[in-house]
DNA sequence: GAGGCTCGTAACATATTTGTAACCTTGGCG
DNA sequence: CGCCAAGGTTACAAATATGTTACGAGCCTC
């Protein structure tokens, strides 16, 4: 579940460095180039942030960020303001209308980069705090990214964390392989669903006895399940 | 009473922007365009933090900074400094002046809001306190921009001693590349992610046997960890 | 402007992780 | 009981991630 960002921009240029660096960051991109379909795409997708150009055709940007925040359904999407100059006025404009961030033009593919997950970060950061993840003996904690088994340190590796904390997010309902797939490793290239198999049995291996709740519902997927 | 902010900067963009936040934040804000004015507003209002830019026409930040210090009336004042470039920040913070945090143009309101909150809330406990973090042998005086290990002072570039201080700040918490890249290098310039690992490497080093306490979280990142 | 630092990058060396394929085992079903 | 598909195991090579080393560019000092 690659996170979606809309772009609004009319510089075709602009447009592909953005997309092509964005894209490469491991983001699923769309694209706009005025104020009208910015909206319209907005609605349709709801991405989970949009950098709009303060400069457009026809519909000014900020205009674009207050039809953005007036529709209750893309009100929360973070916005990263880019403004074509200096025009640091702008910016209070497009400040006070509620954008999370702006970047200046020109900048560097990296510096915007950094800003997008800076400001995913800091809004995925509000929605989901569960930080620690505890079940029985086992506990998941998210940020130090350190599994205990009965106190003891368990050494997984990254996925087989997310392995783990996936299911444990939603223990008790099973999860087909497919959509581990998707929330587990992205769902990039092309991974043989197999692969979940032979992933949950390193997991199980290094969970002991603690294994005994990851279960097999054969014909379906896996569980984390309530219950050993 | 809301606690006052003298801001100091010669460019009108940069003040709205500023005023605009802060104002937004509860904070009373008071203006000045030059070292003089900002010297004599210092002095007749005493406010409780002052953001100054280190650009200024005739006299320069750090001449304002020095007078500053230098006046009983206002030397325990809190400073954030506003530097354009990074590379600066060292020489600010610490060694010639006794500013107490920076923040780097362009910076997003947000961040300049969080700091000055940071700093508003170090001050508030007590005028001037050395903010120092120990840890088993290790201890980091960002006043004084120094380290030592066991006593004994180890030898930091600046790099390395932000990149040790900020591990130690989320001491437990493992930060990604990315992470690091935004919070000690900053949004500007374009650096590659391999560069925070040979950071990493030179700072090893110099812990010495302390590095033990570097952890590299495969797939994931860094983290300072609780227990060697 | 020579010499010494610091820093970012590239290149190379290692160490782990990961995806697959092949081969077993098991459970369900006729 | 015997078959078959789904899932468990194992082994392994490719892909990645990180550690290390070296080097040149930029700075600052003298």
């Amino acid at each position: 579940m690659p996170e979606a960002i809309l772009i609004v921009d009319d510089e075709q240029d602009v447009l592909d460095l953005l997309v092509y660096n964005l894209q490469k960051a491991g983001y699923k991109i769309l694209t706009a180039r005025d104020g009208a379909a910015a909206l319209q795409k907005a609605r349709d997708e709801v991405p989970s942030l949009i950098v709009l150009d303060l400069m457009l055709p026809q519909m000014d940007g900020t205009e674009v960020c207050r039809h953005l925040k007036a529709d209750p359904k893309t009100a929360h999407i973070p916005i990263i303001m880019l403004t074509a100059k200096a025009e640091e006025v702008d910016r209070v404009v497009g400040l006070e209308l509620g954008a999370d961030d702006y970047v200046t033009k020109p900048f560097s593919p990296r510096e915007m980069t950094l800003r997008v997950k800076g400001v995913l970060r800091r809004a995925s950061g509000k929605i989901a705090p569960a930080e620690i993840l505890k079940f029985a003996d086992i506990t998941v904690d998210l940020a130090k990214h350190e599994v205990t088994l009965k106190g003891k340190v368990v050494e997984l590796t990254a996925t087989e964390f997310k392995l783990l904390a996936t299911l444990l997010e939603r223990r008790g309902r099973v999860q087909s392989r497919d959509r581990l797939l998707t929330d587990v490793w992205g769902y990039e290239g092309d991974v043989d669903t197999r692969t979940v198999d032979t992933h949950m049995r390193r997991l199980r291996e290094k969970l002991g006895k603690a294994a005994d709740y990851v279960e097999t519902v054969r014909g379906v997927g896996y569980r984390f399940a309530d219950t050993p």
